[in-house]
DNA sequence: CCCCAGGTAGGCT
DNA sequence: AGCCTACATGGG
């Protein structure tokens, strides 16, 4: 699937990842289009993958720490084909459409953070409140700024946080980047899907939903299913109509997709979202 | 003016 | 436990 030549990675087909695809699914905020080359940023790191007829080629420093980003030890035309299984008229469309996606393993610190942001908010404006935040707190780097460490972050207050944009989100934020002070992340890597998510939503500005999307992007938890406006949709449109509240719909997507939940999870939700 | 955006907190049954 | 509503902000 992939080769290492010095300073890049070469993925070798085009079959199992789309950079469109991953960078635009949902799951990360810092990423720009230079050129024809997407440039993505992840906690003080930075890639930029570029598009051959029949390749990618990433470039950066940090070649073992992307190659665990991209997740590119893992088969995703298995899980594909695991998820074709389930014989789903509209999960199949979902994959044809998003068939490049693959869910990055993340910082769970940036993701508390990013998903706080992201309840109740829209794409472009997430992606301004995160740049805002990484300016201002994160370590100068090159051509970039890091994402912030928590300890840098932490000095931040409530009017800052609104001065970027974060509304009436701005006091959770503060008050969750106290809470983490005493988080160990090791221990939390331990815990089943269940109990992290018990602790995940003693967080203010987490909830079911955020505590998800936490789990699945950044503690590599794929037996949960976010359920948004847009998956929320999926379930609405394409398998019953309003009978159900959030919570529930989730359990009903992990009852049916169970430890692929959170793959049906990111195909769907492009779909939806994009088409 | 309205509605919407990767929902949640707090208050009410 | 489950339902209801206010909530900053900017764009369509």
């Amino acid at each position: 699937m992939y080769k290492i030549d010095k300073q890049k990675i070469i993925i070798e087909n085009k079959n199992d990842f789309i950079a469109k695809h991953i960078l635009e699914c949902g799951q990360i905020f810092r990423y720009e289009l230079q050129n024809n080359d997407y440039v993505v940023y992840s906690l003080d790191k930075k890639a930029k993958i570029i598009e051959n007829e029949n390749c990618y080629i990433i470039e950066t420093k940090d070649i073992n720490y992307f190659i665990d980003f991209f997740d590119l030890a893992t088969d995703y035309g298995k899980i594909k084909r695991d998820l074709f299984k389930f014989n789903n008229e509209f999960l199949n469309k979902a994959i044809n459409f998003g068939y490049g996606i693959r869910i990055l393993k993340q910082s769970p610190f940036e993701m508390i953070v990013s998903f706080i942001i992201s309840a109740n908010n829209n794409i472009p404006r997430i992606k301004a409140s995160i740049k805002k935040i990484c300016e201002a707190y994160g370590e100068k780097m090159d051509d970039y700024y890091a994402f912030p460490t928590l300890d840098a972050l932490s000095c931040a207050d409530e009017n800052f946080f609104k001065s970027v944009g974060l509304g009436y989100r701005a006091s959770y934020m503060v008050e969750t980047l106290q809470m983490l002070k005493t988080v160990d992340f090791d221990k939390w890597r331990e815990l089943s899907t269940e109990n992290l998510r018990k602790e995940l939503v003693k967080l203010k500005g987490v909830g079911r939903k955020v505590a998800d999307c936490i789990m699945l992007f950044g503690f590599n938890r794929a037996e949960v299913f976010p359920i948004d406006t847009w998956t929320k949709k999926v379930y609405e449109d394409n398998f019953f109509a309003g009978d159900k509240n959030n919570n529930q719909i989730a359990t009903y997507f992990v009852d049916y997709f169970r430890d692929l939940s959170g793959y049906a999870q990111q195909y769907l939700y492009y779909w939806k979202q994009k088409l």
